[in-house]
DNA sequence: CGAATCTCTTGATCAAAATCAATGCTTTTT
DNA sequence: AAAAAGCATTGATTTTGATCAAGAGATTCG
């Protein structure tokens, strides 16, 4: 049930038993199914999910209806509204699960309280957020950047398994155009070749 | 010479004056003059930059020349490029002086050195680098989602100190759009008021 | 001080991407 | 198995923002 999570918790900082229960004890499990929500807008996050199987997605809705994903995240990753879970402010992003999906649930108390008692559980934090937040500067990057071809294919290059696993209209809403002007960009890409 | 960066510690985490002084001796001042480079593309990241006083920004060059601002950093900011600084790849930011600054320097192996020795500096890390990927998903979310006119009174309002200290086309550079189609946004927004 | 460089604005034009609309295919659901 | 919903593509049109070009202040630098 916490396979994938303490794998990779041990991959990046190595645990010992003792510490490996403490952890465990202030986890749970959730499952949830395929276009279920963990979060909606406007609620408070109470959680971080970390994803031992599945494929969840968080997005936001403009004024106009439109879904802009923020994020998805596969096995290995972990996927929340930041901001909403530390200061219990409303959440602006929805959380849903693409696939049936299960998860590895910590509360902001546990959070706390893991961050104090555990100083691995700190240093695992810090290096997830850290690879976060540098995948986000490539993010911006690319949005700011690039052109419509590069961006799906940096998209397509660094996340073939999600590619493989999401319509393309949430690959499209991913890297920030209209399912339309993707189609045409794929066309384009494939004709040029 | 380190007033603004422990202020900035103290506030998030309380040191001791032992812990203080163990920061310090592996901390290094840095001066230099607007225009200057701190880092420039294809050079490997040795440091990360904390800002004392001044303000700098990070960014990169497309292939057509043109300048996209990741970052602006100003007292009380950290800059860098973190994926060379942890990796040793060579960086694709520049990161250069808007004004005459002041900078608390740490090179990689205090870095790591402080992170294993003292845990208020990893919790320290955390925090600063959690707040940063917060930032950054808003900054996402803007550029997929909002209007021109939005993204420009969201930085208005989010980085007031910084507008009045950068020339309009860094702002316009930061937000994603040309230096005309600025121009005109303010022109818009002023008209309709 | 005077020249050069920056900076911002405005106008005209062009190119790119969004939108609107329709169709054929799959996949789900009942 | 039929109906419904979801998905990708294509075409026509419109809108948006980039580009090209010029000029008028500021500011900086020698």
């Amino acid at each position: 049930m916490y396979e994938v999570y303490f794998e990779h918790f041990n991959k990046k900082v190595p645990l010992t038993e003792a510490e490996q229960s403490l952890i465990k004890s202030r986890l749970a499990v959730k499952k949830i199914r395929k276009k279920q929500y963990l979060l909606q807008e406007g609620d408070i996050c109470k959680t971080i999910a970390f994803v031992e199987k599945g494929l969840l997605r968080s997005y936001t809705v403009d004024e106009n209806g439109g879904e802009h994903i923020m994020q998805f995240a596969v096995e290995g990753w972990f996927i929340s509204d930041l901001y909403s879970f530390l200061t219990g402010e409303p959440a602006t992003y929805n959380i849903e699960a693409v696939e049936d999906s299960e998860l590895v649930m910590i509360s902001k108390s546990a959070y706390d309280e893991l961050l104090t008692k555990c100083a691995k559980y700190e240093k695992f934090s810090r290096i997830l957020i850290t690879g976060a937040y540098i995948a986000l500067q490539k993010r911006i990057n690319s949005l700011m950047s690039f052109t419509l071809e590069e961006r799906y294919e940096t998209f397509m290059k660094q996340y073939p398994e999600i590619a493989q696993r999401v319509p393309q209209h949430m690959i499209a809403s991913y890297i920030g155009l209209t399912p339309e002007t993707l189609s045409r960009v794929r066309k384009r890409i494939a004709t040029n070749k």
